[in-house]
DNA sequence: TGAGTGATTGACT
DNA sequence: GTCAATCACTCAT
């Protein structure tokens, strides 16, 4: 596998990052995970924050790619993405499942009592495990900060289908997932 | 300035 | 299955 992902088009991105290993360097400790759920937010998509042009809020996903966006929504989540494409076209790959690897005790301790399959098998459960908050939003994953993304596994099967909880582009196939993984957050 | 919505989750019936 | 939590943002007065 490549040292570092393709991180072209998000349509690319999306299916591209599956298998990848995200590592995050907090003061309380590491947590790492394997991407298994990804879905894709395109220049000019309507269910794509960055559809109403650039704000203060979707200003990374303008910027480079390789960077953290990271929002706060419904009041009470975060979710985290990774900036892709050429600055200025405001792509972004959510990252909605991950499989825990490192630092299984610091996400069941941020997470609370849930079974171990639920820790990360979600966009704001991943973001909670991982100590992930706005503060992150704009970090690299590619120059060596606090986050990393390192080569994992390649998957066997992915599979590609609509994505979830928009209302809006809800025909287009832009949602994949590693087929068969216990830790992506719906079939 | 106010109503409506949201890339969700967890608790409850 | 339904629904509340609760804030940032958008769009309509």
């Amino acid at each position: 596998m490549k040292p570092r992902p393709d991180l072209g088009y998000a349509l690319d991105a999306a299916p591209a990052l599956l298998g990848w290993l995200l590592i995050h360097q907090s003061p309380d400790g590491l947590t790492a995970g394997y991407i298994v759920e990804t879905e894709a937010y395109m220049a000019s998509d309507a269910a794509s924050h960055s559809y109403r042009g650039k704000t203060p809020r979707t200003e990374v996903m303008f910027g480079p790619a390789g960077h953290l966006y990271v929002y706060f929504t419904y009041g009470m989540h975060y979710c985290v993405n990774i900036v892709t494409g050429p600055a200025g076209r405001g792509e972004a790959v959510l990252i909605r499942a991950l499989e825990p690897f490192k630092g299984l005790e610091l996400m069941r301790h941020r997470r609370g009592n849930v079974p171990d399959v639920q820790l990360t098998s979600g966009p704001a459960k991943l973001t909670k495990a991982m100590g992930i908050n706005k503060t992150h939003n704009g970090a690299s994953v590619l120059s060596g900060g606090s986050f990393r993304l390192l080569p994992g596994i390649k998957p066997a099967d992915i599979v590609q289908t609509t994505r979830i909880g928009i209302s809006r582009e809800t025909t287009k196939p832009w949602r994949f997932y590693i087929a068969g993984n216990p830790y992506v957050s719906r079939l």
